[in-house]
RNA sequence: GGGCGCGUAGCUCAGGUGGAUAGAGCAUCGGCCUUCUAAGCCGAGGGUCGCAGGUUCGAGUCCUGCCGCGCCUACCA
């Protein structure tokens, strides 16, 4: 509704600058500085007072003059310097929400609709359990899914599995070269109920990490094991599968825990298997992207040139993309993965259905084997936008990715691939110290400290999960102790979760998340319960009304133009009603800026809008009949816009608080 | 050395393409539960937007320089 009327505004003010002017202005809008001043400013006599050289004030002016009426405008008048700020119609608005018309809702966020867009996000070495770093990907990715989606757009998920990689092959290291353990010894461990496999591997992990350290000669261990990995057989490969099949298991348990679900899972090892890098390999040798380097440090490597990606890197040596001993590095595989995405592979995979999510959708995972003949399989890939989550720390990585692309005669495809980064979760000073983390002087004067897997120094994260239901579940024992212990439960997890998933969302991209137990276990101000409870207490209102045996009235029968006339003269309904309405206004703007946070700010600012309408206005006793209506469709209305708001940030609305 | 990012209230952070009186939350202090749930509401104090120049009608926002902090700059991923 309210981009729609935006959109007119905008048109009919660039109509009638071209026909006055004869200039052709992209007329922007903004929202002027105080509510009491309008609904939207028009700065355009700004932009034109310096082509034309008159005031600004004095343009504005016969702007409005000429332009006449707008459907659906009250009242436009010159304020300041020389904004023009435009006044809606507001029962006529309120109309269009009460009695939407189908192409009212949602249009405008339809502008930029791409077919296929592919999100990766997650990607975490299969050999570990889960950290916080590793949540704000998978929350950060599973809401850029959201937000596009509710956009309109087609969106597939993919989590890319690295289960041949080095960290794989340290814990392998642990398992046999350190405590000789058998595949049948890991086996029994994965399948014990008393044992958290990922939280074995991750002090495992970070005590092979250590043992390399004391004694050198055991990074050959590391070596052997890459190899066996990548040929295929033998007790070292069967651990690897072992350890990365099992901790995969974990890690997509933790992430349905947030909501968080997948698509597809392209494995690295069919990346290896289905020869997907030499397929690339060819193809960057033929486009001469990569040639041998014959001299200096590089000799005898396929490297990439730095003019290639210079431009943002600004590096000046080139990239290593096949080693001298002739295996591919990380970024190659990279590269042969990210023209998959697109399609311009000329290969694909096989895929086999790997298991149902609760709610029925299916996840599937890539093998190297065709087979499944009753099963139709969805078509994976070919994207013609990709959005790759990873922090920003791989921007260089990205850089060369890209460059691959491009020299390949990909320009389009380069254009589209989107390096989705954000900044790193760290662990606050204090936050260690609770932690029993030793810091060096030097640490305690930072900042914030940077998590590491290889040292073992983190917050995982079911850990964190656990202590959120824990804490929301004292709270809400204390307020329905009536309740089942099940369902106490089931609610305090959805409060944990929507507590989790606003906190890491809150924070701009590129801000680094000190992370701190204090603000992340908070309840209260700016969080995620803060928003739950604004929508519970709008849908308890309502459901109190059936309670005392009374229905909703018919909304569209009942809320004439009369009616919404009378209400919305009060300047605080009509405040309320425009910021209620802004839901898909607030998107658009955090699918533009590629910022989940721009949403979150909004659901906090909305549910602050619903609380001082709950507490100003006592709904279920107010006697005159026409003025209760109203204020059973508002209730109605903020429920509505705020469960939306909530579920496109992937939290839920728990059934009382 | 080079590249990227950050520096805004005591703390943690927001501040579309320059625009009207720089905002939240937390913390502190003071009020509000017989009324649809106080995980809430109302109010108060708290600012040289790192520093110095520049661009212009106008700069937290753009440009230059400097200071401080972080990350990247691997034949690791």
């Amino acid at each position: 509704m309210f981009h729609l009327l935006e959109q007119r505004i905008q048109d009919a003010f660039h109509g009638r600058i071209l026909a006055q002017f004869g200039i052709d202005l992209e007329v922007s809008t903004e929202q002027p500085r105080q509510s009491s001043l309008g609904e939207l400013a028009v700065p355009a006599a700004f932009q034109l007072a310096r082509q034309l050289k008159q005031p600004p004030k004095k343009i504005a002016a016969e702007l409005i003059e000429g332009i006449g009426s707008i459907e659906g405008v009250a009242a436009m008048e010159v304020a300041g310097n020389g904004y023009i700020n435009v006044r809606f119609a507001r029962a006529g608005y309120a109309e269009g929400l009460v009695r939407p018309t189908p192409r009212g809702e949602g249009s405008a966020t339809g502008r930029g609709i791409v077919d296929r867009i592919i999100v990766e996000h997650t990607n975490i070495n299969p050999n570990k359990a889960a950290h916080i770093g590793h949540l704000r990907n998978a929350v950060l990715g599973d809401t850029l899914v959201r937000m596009l989606r509710a956009a309109g757009n087609r969106v597939e998920v993919q989590n890319y599995i690295d289960n041949t990689g080095v960290q794989v092959a340290d814990v392998v290291v642990g398992f046999h070269f350190i405590e000789h353990k058998t595949p049948a010894d890991v086996k029994r461990l994965i399948a014990d109920p008393t044992v958290r496999f990922d939280y074995l591997c991750w002090d495992l992990y970070a005590r092979t990490s250590a043992f390399y350290k004391d004694s050198p000669e055991a990074v050959g261990w590391r070596a052997e094991t890459l190899h066996a990995v990548e040929s295929g057989g033998g007790t070292l490969a069967e651990l690897a599968h072992l350890v990365a099949d099992a901790i995969v298991a974990l890690h997509l348990k933790t992430m349905l825990r947030l909501g968080v679900e997948y698509d597809v899972l392209p494995r690295e090892s069919e990346i290896l298997h289905l020869k997907f890098w030499a397929a690339a390999f060819e193809l960057l040798k033929e486009r001469k992207a990569i040639y041998l380097e014959t001299e200096g440090k590089n000799s005898g490597c396929w490297v990439m040139p730095p003019e290639a990606f210079a431009g943002d890197s600004g590096t000046e040596d080139s990239k290593v993309i096949v080693r001298s001993n002739g295996t591919v590095t990380y970024v190659g595989k990279d590269i042969a993965y990210q023209l998959w995405k697109f399609g311009l592979l000329g290969k694909d995979f096989y895929y086999r259905p790997m298991m149902r999510y609760p709610d029925g959708h299916e996840l599937w995972v890539t093998t190297d084997e065709p087979q499944i003949a009753n099963r139709e399989v969805p078509a994976f890939g070919r994207g013609t936008r990709v959005f790759n989550v990873i922090d920003v720390r791989q921007s260089y990585l990205q850089d060369v990715v890209v460059a691959g692309l491009k020299a390949l005669g990909a320009a389009e495809q380069a254009a589209q691939s989107v390096h989705f980064a954000y900044e790193m979760v760290a662990l606050s000073p204090r936050c260690c110290i609770e932690l029993g983390i030793e810091l060096s002087d030097e640490d305690r004067q930072r900042p914030y400290v940077e998590v590491s897997g290889r040292k073992g120094l983190g917050v995982k994260a079911d850990d964190l999960i656990d202590r959120l239901i824990d804490k929301a579940l004292e709270e809400v024992a204390a307020r329905h102790a009536e309740k089942s212990a099940e369902e106490q439960r089931k609610i305090a997890s959805e409060i944990a979760i929507g507590a989790l998933r606003y906190f890491l969302l809150k924070y701009t991209r590129n801000s680094v998340i000190a992370f701190d137990f204090q603000e992340a276990l908070s309840f209260e101000g700016e969080t995620g319960p803060y928003v739950q409870y604004a929508a519970v207490r709008a849908r308890n209102i309502l459901k109190k009304l059936e309670e005392r045996g009374e229905t909703l009235p018919d909304f569209t029968a009942d809320l004439t133009r009369e009616t919404l006339e009378s209400a919305l003269a009060s300047e605080d309904f009509w405040q309320m009603l425009l910021a209620a309405s802004k839901v898909d206004v607030a998107l658009g703007r955090a699918v533009v800026s590629g910022e989940p946070a721009h949403l979150a700010r909004y659901a906090f600012q909305l549910a602050q809008t619903f609380n001082n309408f709950y507490h100003q206005y006592h709904i279920l006793t107010e006697e005159n009949r026409e003025r209760r209506v109203y204020l059973l469709w508002m209730t109605d209305f903020f429920r509505a816009q705020l469960i939306r708001t909530l579920g496109i940030l992937g939290i839920q609305t728990p059934a009382y608080m």
